[in-house]
DNA sequence: TCTGGGGTCCTAGGACCC
DNA sequence: TCTGGGGTCCTAGGACCC
């Protein structure tokens, strides 16, 4: 089989090198983007800040601590979408077989585009180019045979790199490569394969015992073997064949701990008709919802699900299950963070519920709220009990908005 | 002043069915 | 008086990603 070609791009500091650009005041110096949630942490630092140490996960604290003149930017979503979008517009220019890996991070098979465009490093410099002069952002390109080993390089220089593995070269460059730098092998795996395999690098562990990884690791272990050789068959998928989302779900960090349950009870309400909207807006329904909780000592969670008869998406539904749910669990601390997910989804439900043609006066009611809702935007039509609650948790979106969020970025109002 | 939020996948054990 | 065994669904928990 014929060598691929395969593009990964990551975009350096993305949300912060926006604010940068938006706001010429902020440019060269350390800034630190942050959630709009009174418990916040940094989602990204500026390469100033960094240079100060402080990292993504941060407490605002601590990032000044490392860094007393670290500026504090609230996050923007629509401008981080939006410039998205707009990137991944260009790299379609190139190639159809663009697949969204996160907000800031795409792989592109660039394969067969070579004959009209020349090679993966022209086609990169020009992509670098090109976002740089519209958008005045910097990124990072790894050129490789596969998504692995290409996501691998784009890691290798940061900010504005561009590193190329060429096929003959891939043993070479895995062979004191940190197993860490793969994709999928994180913390705990690292430890693991130190501890029982004594295995550091990415040429130890292409060299390890297969048979002794999968003994050790079960179905990831012979993925691990290959990894480490470098050896990576998944295709580039691009957003029209992405498959279904599989959960939709929201949680909230509390302004402070709490222990009581009426409380408990408005914030459940609250995420129940954030999940429920956002199930209906892409008409899914679930079957099975579970609700989860951290305790005030940040290591306690505790996890409930249970699976219906039926699929649902309205709120009162979801929430009264929720409930149900909520109540069964033993909780012996105050409360720090409640979540509802959504799973077991079924697509094909009503998108935009009509006015008129839910069959109960609870989807009427639902229809109108979100009629309305999503017309004035945000929380403007809410249950009674909710009106002293405030708006919900931070509205800031993570870098990690997944595939499918992306996709939704794509679909929505497009 | 402590430590976000949105996802996917895997595993283990139990229930239930044939 | 020998305690099969495969498949599927479910729940709970954890690793990993950005």
């Amino acid at each position: 089989m014929e060598s691929r070609v395969i593009i990964h791009l990551d975009m350096n500091a993305f949300f912060a090198s926006v604010e940068q650009q938006a706001n010429p005041e902020l440019r060269g110096k350390p800034i630190a983007v942050v959630g709009a949630a009174h418990r916040t942490v940094i989602t990204t630092a500026s390469y100033e800040a960094r240079a100060f140490g402080v990292k993504t996960g941060m407490a605002i604290w601590e990032g000044k601590r490392a860094c007393p003149e670290l500026i504090i930017v609230r996050g923007d979503n629509k401008k981080y979408t939006s410039t998205s979008r707009q990137i991944i517009a260009i790299l379609w220019e190139y190639t159809p077989l663009v697949e969204v890996f996160s907000i800031d991070e795409a792989f592109m098979d660039v394969t067969n585009s070579r004959a009209l465009f020349g090679p993966a490093e022209t086609i990169a410099y020009q992509i670098k180019a090109r976002i740089r002069h519209q958008f005045g952002l910097t990124c990072s390109i790894g050129i490789a045979p596969n998504k692995l080993l290409a996501k691998l390089a784009s890691d290798l220089q940061k900010p504005d790199g561009l590193t190329v593995i060429p096929p003959d070269r891939v043993g070479e460059v895995l062979e004191r490569m940190p197993v860490g730098g793969l994709c999928g092998v994180g913390k705990k795996l690292q430890k693991q394969l130190l501890l029982y395999c004594n295995v550091r690098t990415c040429g130890e562990l292409g060299r390890c015992d297969g048979e002794l990884l999968v003994k050790r690791f079960g179905s990831i272990g012979s993925e691990l073997k290959r990894m480490g050789q470098g050896i990576d068959d998944r295709p580039v998928v691009p957003v029209e064949e992405e498959e279904q989302v599989k959960s939709v779900g929201h949680s909230m960090t509390l302004p402070r701990d709490i222990d009581d349950r009426e409380q408990i009870l408005k914030r459940l309400l609250q995420l129940s008709e954030m999940v429920g909207r956002r199930a209906r807006k892409h008409g899914l329904a679930g079957k099975t919802v579970s609700v989860s909780v951290r305790l005030g000592d940040f290591y306690s969670n505790v996890q409930k699900q249970t699976s219906l008869p039926n699929h649902i998406n309205l709120s009162d539904d979801i929430y009264r299950t929720a409930v149900g749910l909520f109540d069964g669990m033993k909780i012996d601390q105050p409360i720090r963070l409640v979540g509802i997910s959504l799973s077991n989804l079924r697509a094909g439900e009503d998108s935009q519920p009509s006015l008129f043609g839910g069959t109960s006066r609870k989807e009427h009611l639902t229809a109108a709220m979100d009629a309305l809702n999503n017309r004035l935007g945000g929380f403007t039509v809410t249950f009674g009990s909710l009106l002293d609650a405030g708006e919900p948790g931070s509205q800031v979106i993570s870098p990690a908005w997944r595939p499918k969020g992306v996709r939704n970025v794509f679909f929505q109002n497009t």
